[in-house]
DNA sequence: CCGAATCCTTAAGGTTGATTAAAGGGTTTC
DNA sequence: GAAACCCTTTAATCAACCTTAAGGATTCGG
């Protein structure tokens, strides 16, 4: 978990670096505006604490920046006591929260776990693709153009697992071994149905993808070339 | 969070009241100053918004005498163009801030937020969106539409915790974590049954978004492609 | 402080959907 | 052609889920 802290004040910069080191925060310091918006743009930080006034560019400014190019990165500004309403209206910009100095470091660290907690819970999660499936696995459907279907826990996980072995063949005792567990009494014609299942499915959305048969051996899949 | 304003034109009154309720406060509007003064003093008010010139009793005297009896609530005043004088007497009476006409809703919107965030209140949430949803965290209730329905406390988290997560599937677990709290003996028939509730609200607003249950792993928003 | 309204919890019964076994037909291989 | 292997469909079962309603708890207005 990284941290970017844009502060002109030496001595608070090295006192807030201090306190988020101590949380096991990975923490950058730059000290004026201008190194703030480049470090910032990087977008390798998961958070911006930046002061409102600063020298070369104010922390406004930087924030308006960064979330005109979309992005959304939580920052939490420092402003002094007694700023204008005009600088505090950054939180209409796009700030998260905001922190007024002075304050206990008790009271930063709630307010960037929470910043952190707010963003991280809009996690999108991203598809398994095999030619023109795409498999979503936490909410089970299978894509393929822009027609959808469900799949049902047993299905998602055996067309995962042919997924993830692409080209190689998988037998059927490796997906019994993965669908109903190392020891079960599942017979091979559990796994021939869901096969089955499947291939309907893949039917149904007109997929070019196969799930061809090698007799004996198992299942892998093929892009059909038709 | 409830406003009043207190405007004697008429014309300026309604912009204004339409434009907060959009932004989600509660308003009520009186066009003198002897009601203003009523009406301030019952104390139920998170903000006024004063006009300086006002038949029967001018925005200075409102302002002193609930000062005067030890109010604190936040006050904005609505100054004429080139009222600078009183504008200043204002701020020394203890008005927190002014506003001169004409002025964008953007700006009266920023003034108001940096109000009552310096008096502590907390803000209201802007709207939360998903689809054709419209959900008002602070005041309980949900649009679609023109149309709107209350909720009560747990299906207002409940709703915000699915809007915020979005594509995400969320799981009873996470759900009874938010709404009941981490170590509670809340069943999962708990969720089940505000989960109910929930879709009985959005049938009856006739959106289009719905509360897909994925068997055995939580719940997810869905659009309605129909 | 009391009654009313609202909210929360629990429980019961109904519904749905995943899973499995079983049966019957097809295909490949030798 | 027969044995082994594979495919597909169906029906029963069971757990997960949905809905409703009643009553307890809490909050709110007077």
């Amino acid at each position: 978990m990284r941290i970017l802290i844009v502060e002109d004040e030496q001595h608070l910069a090295e006192a807030l670096s201090q306190i988020l080191r101590k949380n096991n925060y990975s923490v950058d310091v730059v000290h004026d505006g201008e190194d703030g918006l480049d470090y910032a743009l990087s977008d390798i930080y998961d958070l911006l604490l930046l002061d409102i006034m600063l020298p070369g560019r104010d922390g406004i400014s930087i924030l308006k920046t960064i979330r005109g190019k979309g992005m959304s990165v939580p920052v939490i500004l420092l402003t002094a006591k007694g700023e204008t309403p005009d600088k505090i209206a950054g939180l209409d910009y796009g700030a998260d929260d905001y922190v007024a100095k002075p304050f206990s470091s008790d009271e930063l660290m709630a307010r960037i776990r929470a910043a952190l907690r707010r963003k991280g819970e809009v996690m999108p999660e991203d598809a398994l693709k095999y030619g023109d499936l795409e498999l979503n696995a936490s909410n089970p459907k299978l894509t393929v153009g822009g027609k959808e279907i469900k799949l049902n826990p047993k299905e998602c996980e055996l067309l995962e697992l042919l997924i993830l072995r692409k080209q190689s063949v998988t037998s059927k005792e490796q997906i019994i071994e993965k669908l109903w567990g190392f020891d079960s009494e599942a017979e091979h014609n559990n796994v021939e149905v869901y096969i089955s299942f499947l291939r309907k499915k893949l039917n149904f959305l007109g997929s070019r993808t196969r799930i061809t048969t090698i007799r004996g051996i198992g299942y892998v899949l093929e892009e059909d070339k038709s």
